[in-house]
DNA sequence: CTCACCACTTAGAAGACAACCG
DNA sequence: CGGTTGTCTTCTAAGTGGTGAG
């Protein structure tokens, strides 16, 4: 019954957030009527917001005045446009999309533009009414190697069954990847490749050490070399066919709109490679087939057909899950989903969620700090230590760390699942008072290394909970993720652990980019400023990359870009002194007009070498770091947005297409003045 | 409480593609 | 115009967090 409890606690955290009434009266109205009771509600949900009491209440008071009066002195008449109501209510400030809104338009052109997050949402847990697709794309059948690709144990050819040669083959293709030098690897690829072949081979092939793979592997390497050097003509069937593909798998139909699907293709069989120390590297990943398959789809909607003389696993119609497509896959036993593309509805909304939870974390964070600083102190250990997870969580942005079954994946931490090993203590180092040093293996077996001075109950704390452990043990031995978001959940409404890193990443970027932007910085430079706001998040993140293979040779190049910039700029402002001094000798207009060009071009290129060693500034602080995860998952778009239009850059210079659709309506609804 | 299960988000690497350069 | 380089897209592993049974 405790679950239930909580269920009903969503559900009415759920319903306060719209009012309710007006949203059952709204669903059975018309468009315009729903748009504009949606912007009223908005409105009112701002108020709210804006009245109950934080400590930034004042500040966003003024800001919201200072809106509105922008608002009216530049874009008052919007509501003449087409009659919707709508735009008399909160009328924005620039829109995009006007042309073809009058009147009835295309349902296509409808479709490229359907907004909706200017829609209502479901509130009784359903994820959709109506969904049909055509089911996923299967890998392509096994193929045979041609017969003159042979494969040696033992120094003598063996023709191997077609179940143990494809499995030889992927084996084959990875011959150069680091892996296939690893014990665990070999081991279990060889375990499971035995599981497929014949008792003949069987008793032939005993120690993979004595296979020969590399005419598969020179087979193949033939192969991908041979689709390089195709015709445009044959690259172009290809392509077309792709585009065909697409065109029917890749798309579904959700409430009557058509939506972009993630991952239509059934991961291929293959062997699993796992991250950083995993036990199970190596494994056969098996092939799925329609048998494996669980369709979800409307009971009314056409039903996507398994292949001739194959049937599905099993066809669902469960509208509380956004899935289209799913099966068990044999390593972990784990489910996999096939699901829409982030630009979809389903995606989007949750997105947008995620930051407005974010915020509201941002509104009560100063209370939940001087709380968890308050329970440092506590007569109960749990407590104490639940206290310094948070620290850690909120300080660091670590993640929650759940507890990982052992044996079945690499060994990797988070803050919950931190081990005594992981952190060491020191009183004092060099010049600063406790300093906490982390160093653990995060997800994906990244390392996190860090070393920070904490305050001093915390520090005192985490010398407590070490007392008389070993390494191994756990650090926070009465705490895990479960008790810590319980905790956090009656601290806020649909506050969990992650949500911090969410608020911190975000918070990060919108003071970061308040700092570094100055407004007399050129283009490229605003571009270098946003970039490293965005980095600080990264390395707060710990979003690490492996340094790409070409950059020592990408940045001599570049250098040497800079180099002949500078030699360039050298001849220039040699030319202009000589102009300079021919105007002086003849005072003729001709060499003043002289003068001025080549002080222009004395100029452009002055800014052309400041723009390079801008780039390798950016490229050489980015070497090991990686943005895009931050700004994908993290970092609240309407930051970046508002930021675009406050220093006037297009979209496009932050943004590229996919980030774009996925960021669509933060693009379409956030203002120059938003604040996160 | 633990455990198993499920659904969904977050993650870096690899592969595909496009832009650029000589 | 071909090869190289940098960017975008795809892939799928690895997390988080919720639920419900026992």
């Amino acid at each position: 019954h405790k679950h239930k409890d909580k269920h009903k606690d969503k559900e009415h955290r759920h319903k306060d957030h719209k009012k309710d009434k007006e949203r059952e009266k709204a669903k059975h109205s018309n468009r315009e009527g729903r748009d504009s009771e949606k912007k009223l509600r908005d409105k009112e949900k701002e108020k709210q917001k804006h009245s109950n009491g934080s400590s930034d209440k004042h500040r966003e008071k003024q800001k919201e005045k200072r809106r509105d009066e922008k608002v009216c002195l530049h874009k008052p008449k919007r509501e003449n446009e087409n009659g919707y109501a709508r735009y008399d209510i909160k009328p924005k400030k620039k829109t995009k999309v006007k042309k073809g809104m009058e009147g009835k338009k295309p349902k296509k052109e409808e479709e490229e533009k359907w907004k909706w997050w200017e829609e209502e949402r479901a509130t009784d847990g359903s994820k959709w009414r109506f969904l049909e697709h055509k089911g996923p794309v299967f890998a392509l059948p096994y193929e045979p190697l041609p017969l003159h690709v042979r494969f040696f144990c033992d120094g003598k050819q063996i023709k191997l069954s077609p179940p143990a040669e494809e499995v030889a083959t992927f084996f084959a293709k990875m011959l150069d990847h680091e892996y296939t030098t690893k014990d665990i690897f070999r081991k279990n690829f060889f375990k499971d490749w035995r599981k497929e072949m014949t008792p003949e081979e069987k008793s032939k092939i005993t120690d993979l050490n004595k296979c020969n793979f590399n005419e598969m592997s020179e087979h193949f390497k033939a192969q991908s070399e041979a689709r390089k050097q195709m015709s445009k003509d044959e690259k172009l069937k290809i392509k077309e066919e792709n585009e065909r593909i697409l065109q029917e798998y890749g798309f579904c139909l959700m409430d009557n709109h058509k939506e972009r699907i993630g991952n239509f293709r059934i991961e291929p069989p293959g062997l699993f490679r796992g991250r950083g120390d995993h036990p199970k590297m190596g494994m056969l990943k098996r092939r799925i087939r329609p048998e494996d398959i669980i369709i979800n789809c409307s009971k009314d909607s056409k039903h996507p057909k398994p292949p001739a003389g194959t049937r599905w696993k099993e066809l669902r119609h469960d509208n509380k899950v956004t899935w289209l497509v799913s099966w068990t896959e044999n390593i972990q036993g784990s489910i996999k989903y096939i699901m829409l593309n982030p630009s979809s509805r389903i995606k989007g909304e949750k997105d947008w969620q995620k930051y407005e939870t974010a915020r509201r974390l941002k509104k009560c964070v100063e209370r939940l700090r001087t709380q968890y600083r308050d329970d440092w102190k506590s007569k109960e250990m749990r407590i104490r230590q639940r206290a310094v997870a948070l620290y850690f969580i909120d300080k660091l942005a670590l993640r929650a760390g759940n507890e990982k079954e052992e044996g079945e994946t690499a060994d990797t931490v988070g803050c919950c699942s931190l081990r005594v090993e992981h952190i060491n203590l020191y009183p004092k180092m060099d010049d600063q008072e406790y300093v906490v040093e982390f160093d653990f293996l995060g997800k994906d077996s990244i390392r996190y290394y860090n070393k920070i001075p904490v305050e001093k109950r915390a520090f005192k704390n985490l010398q407590l909970f070490l007392e008389n452990k070993q390494p191994e043990d756990d650090l926070f031995d009465r705490l895990n993720t479960s008790i810590l978001n319980k905790h956090l959940q009656e601290l806020m409404d649909g506050l969990t652990a992650k949500v911090f890193r969410t608020y911190n990443a975000s918070i990060t970027l919108q003071q970061q980019l308040k700092a570094l932007t100055s407004p007399d910085d050129n283009l490229p430079g605003k571009i270098l400023s946003y970039n490293r706001a965005n980095r600080a998040v990264a390395v707060l993140c710990n979003h690490q990359r492996a340094p790409p293979k070409t950059f020592e040779k990408s940045m001599q190049n570049l250098q040497t870009k800079i180099d002949d910039k500078q030699k360039q700029l050298a001849t220039s402002r040699k030319q202009l002194k000589t102009s300079k001094a021919d105007h002086k000798a003849s005072h003729d207009e001709k060499s003043k007009k002289a003068v001025e060009t080549k002080r222009k071009t004395v100029q452009r290129i002055e800014e052309q070498l400041m723009n390079l060693q801008m780039q390798a500034t950016d490229r050489e602080e980015n070497k090991q770091i990686a943005l895009g995860t931050s700004k994908l998952n993290y970092l609240d778009p309407r930051i970046s947005v508002a930021w675009c239009k406050k220093w006037e850059i297009s979209i496009e210079k932050v943004y590229n297409k996919t980030q774009r659709e996925k960021f669509a309506w933060a693009i379409d609804m956030a203002e120059d003045d938003f604040e996160f």
